[in-house]
DNA sequence: TACCTCACG
DNA sequence: ACGTACGTGAGGTAG
């Protein structure tokens, strides 16, 4: 082989690592025994991806040890910004080293240096003996050390091509005009993730300006007289030193003391035995099957004979699993595109019992879109596609030819967020009867705090890459093509299989529902809320946009003044919404606080509460303060919301997501109703913009009151907060008296606001100092309350205490209605982590059987309206609120019913109570 | 796209 | 000795 041809690759492993694990884990892998195997499979794919595409001669892996480094005897804060390791990545590191031997990649690493030296000192000494040396990390601080013969290889994202830098790469991308240059840049500019200071405002424009002018940072600081403009010329002078500082920290080290082997590094055929017990062990059945494939076919790492590999692989490849694949099961998909054709399809769904279901459509807002397509399914592997033409009038009549079928209540209905094909199905005068499985709610209740789109649910449960999207439109933006478009013999190919899909994910889901006891919560709550939900989104809501429009000129106006007088105080222009440019003003030149919190990116945190603290200080605070809450509100609700007006109804349609918050509750989108201002005066402007769909109606609102706190006193059974809330006593109050031990009549309005800040503690798992930072008290005070509160409300102490152990046991816990939600940090050796499960063990029940509650009014509320044959419409619903557009004449029938069921819902050891009134907007209305 | 900030319960 | 209250969605900036 030529000296030439002669190519090292050496891998950054931790850098890989996190990397691969934060871009896999959106997704998480996790096995049968619990253990999170995104980092594994990431780093994996990297590294057998390399082997692969790249062929090196050569290869090693190089990774930090323990030691302390060079660096941090230097520099103490050295890093001290990064957080704790994920205990994800932490437990995968041992899996990934015998990754790396099984395929007979040597390690490298050096007590006291970091992984970035070894591969310097290697990388150098490599292209001092011919070769062609490729440093494969994503961190860009290695461009300083790429020259003519050593390359950064930055791997691709999934899907994406890596990326080769060179010496002109480098430059241009630091905007330099050497290489080692790039220490300079890092110097100036410091480096968030490593907490290398840099020069405070010096951001990449002004370093790269600098470096034109002095080329180092020495010079620049032995000149720094010359720079032109006054403010950054103290700056230098000031901060040079740390400059320097940061540049020598940037400085990757290049005499670490090891000896290049050539031999040691040499590529070879992989040790198939050690793979495979990995891959056993850590469940990596499609991996496997993708590098022994690789091996049998012999399209060998590096070049190597094919021959070379199956002396190697020692045993029969007959031992790897073979994959379960819808692909390999034989598929039939029909076009029902003749009235022949589709009555024979809608006889045979007449007499299936159960059919899947999807439909193609124009857009994403099911209130918004035309249906291009229906697929249906019965069994596994058949499926039929119904085109639906462009003009409505036809659509409606072939769409109607199913109404029948969809209506009939003897038929179950299968799919995938079937609130979507309800709701734009309704637009074609269908109903959809007959019980429901929705597959993606289905997973929302096995496993509530991962995802549910359907491609995930097809990798994860039948082993299957589904047709994607973008195939046949393309990616989303101007140029993506419309679902009319596409060709229909790939359209039926790509509806048939979502139906398809669906059809086998309801088989292989079902069984979960029962194995985690969430059926009956699925079935009686869940799957007949799916239609309340269709129904409440397709009423909408009507929206004073007048009454909007003015109201954002007000605020125009009185944005315009805050500006002048902040610019004016701060005595400069400048970006206010920027927090960066907020932080440098307030901070860094007005000096306002000498010990200013830091956001994760080394920035000056400028938070409300902080500003809050700050607001005696300076007037330009609460300038500031007003400046936030004015821009917010016209840019997020005054101006966007009349934007969102439907054309063809008139009024907002906001979506409700059934599988969203791992607690059970619902969330709004596109816009959320569920966060329009109320807390501050102004805000409530944008509540009296919530009108009644006409003057014969009015918006009734009705809420649960303190329903958590409810929830906690019948839950753990407390006896104190139990009789505060049957004797109808104000609970703060109640609390207050208590735990400052004194008479109901004593409690001043400081002490029930303490109490209640408190009651709000327990509910999402207090602890001593976040209860000090929001009452702004000593934490020794603070925990004096606790204690205090946990002597009143033993009953309260008791439950938190057997709910994070029968999470410890369990793994989970679970709301009245058994919604479970998984703990996988509860047994965590890491106190934070472990601290966050445990809040999240006394919090997801109270906030979950709430959320279960008002499912189950609304259902119930929704039978009785549409039995009583009502014109009034529930609307909104906000947690512990439903808002409802009511018909005058009606108010007084509705509003019993509304009490009585929402009371109702789940029966408690303690009253329910509900407030309601009514008026012409929803601030009214309170 | 990630981060910060802030609106709600 | 660690950093910290639970659950969301959205708009702006800056990379």
């Amino acid at each position: 082989m030529s000296q030439e041809g002669r190519k090292l690759f050496l891998l950054d492993a931790m850098a890989l690592i996190y990397r691969a694990y934060y871009a896999l884990n959106k997704n998480p892998r996790i096995t049968s025994k619990g253990l999170n195997t995104s980092a594994i499979l990431g780093f994996a794919n990297a590294l057998y991806d390399v082997i692969r595409n790249e062929k090196p001669t050569h290869i090693g892996v190089a990774f930090d040890t323990h030691a302390p480094t060079v660096r941090h005897e230097d520099f103490s804060a050295y890093k001290a910004n990064r957080e704790a390791m994920p205990e994800d990545i932490s437990t995968a590191i041992p899996y990934i080293m015998q990754l790396i031997r099984g395929f007979n990649i040597p390690i490298l690493a050096v007590d006291g240096y970091e992984a970035d030296d070894v591969i310097g000192t290697l990388a150098k000494q490599a292209e001092n003996k011919g070769f062609t040396v490729y440093m494969m990390t994503p961190d860009k601080d290695f461009g300083q050390l790429v020259s003519d013969n050593i390359l950064q290889y930055k791997p691709g994202k999934p899907g994406e091509d890596p990326v080769i830098m060179g010496v002109k790469e480098v430059c241009e991308k630091f905007g330099v005009k050497r290489p080692d240059q790039v220490i300079d840049m890092l110097g100036l500019w410091g480096d968030a993730s490593d907490n290398i200071p840099g020069i405070p405002g010096v951001g990449e424009v002004t370093a790269r300006n600098l470096l034109k002018d002095f080329d180092n940072v020495e010079n620049l600081i032995e000149n720094a007289e010359k720079i032109d403009k006054a403010g950054l010329r103290e700056k230098v002078k000031t901060f040079g030193q740390q400059a320097l500082m940061s540049k020598q920290l940037a400085t990757i080290i290049l005499d670490v003391p090891l000896t290049f082997e050539e031999d040691a590094l040499k590529l070879t055929p992989p040790d198939i035995n050690k793979l495979q017990t990995l891959f056993e062990e850590i469940e990596f059945r499609t991996f496997a099957k993708r590098v022994f494939t690789d091996l049998e076919k012999g399209s060998p790492p590096a070049g190597k004979q094919a021959a070379d590999l199956f002396a190697a692989a020692g045993e029969p490849l007959e031992t790897i699993a073979t994959l379960s694949n819808i692909d390999q099961v034989p598929h039939v998909y029909h076009l029902a595109d003749t009235p022949e054709k589709r009555k024979v399809l809608v006889t045979h769904l007449g007499k299936s019992g159960m059919f899947c279901f999807d439909t193609e459509t124009t857009g994403l807002d099911a209130n918004n879109v035309e249906l291009v397509g229906m697929s249906f399914a019965t069994r596994p592997g058949e499926a039929w596609f119904v085109p639906v033409p462009d003009r409505y009038s036809e659509a409606v009549e072939i769409v109607k030819e199913f109404a029948g079928v969809f209506a009939d209540e003897t038929i179950g209905k299968t799919g995938q967020n079937m609130k979507y094909d309800i709701s734009v199905l309704k637009w074609y005068e269908i109903n959809v009867n007959g019980s429901l499985f929705d597959t993606m709610i289905a997973h929302y209740l096995i496993e509530p705090d991962m995802r549910h789109n359907m491609d995930f649910l097809a990798r994860t449960y039948l082993n299957y890459e589904p047709v994607s999207i973008e195939s046949l439109i393309g990616k989303k933006g101007k140029n993506q093509l419309s679902m009319r478009s596409v060709d229909p013999e790939k359209l039926k190919e790509y509806a048939c299989e979502d139906a398809d899909i669906t059809l086998q994910l309801r088989i292989a889901l079902e069984p979960q529902l029962a194995e985690t006891d969430t059926r009956a919560l699925f079935d009686e709550i869940e799957m007949p809320l799916v239609k309340v939900l269709a129904a409440m989104e397709a009423e909408g809501v009507k929206i004073d946009s007048g009454n909007l429009n003015q109201f954002s000129e007000q605020l125009e106006k009185e944005i315009a003044e805050v500006e002048k007088e902040i610019y004016l105080l701060a005595g400069e222009e400048f970006n206010i919404a920027s927090p960066k440019q907020l932080g440098e003003i307030i901070f860094d030149k007005m000096q306002l606080s000498d010990n200013p919190k830091q956001t994760k990116t080394k920035q000056h945190s400028t938070s409300e509460d902080v500003l809050q603290k700050l607001i005696n200080k300076h007037p330009i605070v609460q300038q500031i303060l007003d400046y936030r809450s004015l821009t917010k509100l016209k840019s997020t609700y005054v101006d966007t919301l009349p934007l969102l007006v439907n054309p063809r109804t008139g009024r907002i349609h906001t979506s409700y997501n059934q599988a969203v918050a791992s607690t059970g509750r619902l969330s709004s989108n596109n816009p959320n109703l569920q966060n329009i201002p109320i807390r501050t005066e102004r805000g409530r402007e944008i509540r009296k913009a919530f009108v009644p769909r006409n003057d014969k109606f009015v918006l009734l609102s009705a809420d649960y009151s303190q329903i958590e706190l409810r929830l906690i006193a019948h839950i753990s059974g407390d006896e104190a907060m139990q009789e505060a809330f049957r004797h109808g006593i104000d609970i703060h109050t109640a609390t207050a008296a208590r735990i400052y031990n004194i008479d109901i009549s004593e409690v001043t309005k400081e002490m029930r606001r303490n109490a209640k800040t408190v009651n709000f503690g327990i509910i999402y798992g207090i602890s001593a100092f976040g209860l000090s930072e929001r009452l702004n008290i000593p934490r020794r005070e603070a925990a004096e309350i606790i204690s205090q509160y946990f002597e009143r409300f033993a009953g309260i102490k008791r439950y938190m205490d057997e709910i994070i152990t029968f999470a410890r046991e369990h793994g989970y816990v679970e709301t009245i209605k058994k919604r479970r939600r998984y703990l996988r940090d509860i047994n965590s050796g890491n106190a934070i982590v472990r601290g966050f499960a445990e809040r999240n063990a006394i919090n997801a029940p109270i906030q979950g059987s709430s959320a279960d509650m008002i499912k189950i009014a609304m259902i119930s509320i929704q039978r009785e309206f549409e039995r009583l044959k009502l014109k009034s419409r529930m609307i909104m619903q906000v947690h512990d609120e439903l808002v409802f557009d009511v018909h005058q004449d009606e108010v007084e029938t509705v509003k019993p019913v509304i009490e009585r069921l929402m009371k109702s819902a789940i029966e408690l050891s303690i009253p329910v109570e509900v407030e309601m009134s009514t008026g012409s907007n929803w601030l009214e209305a309170h």
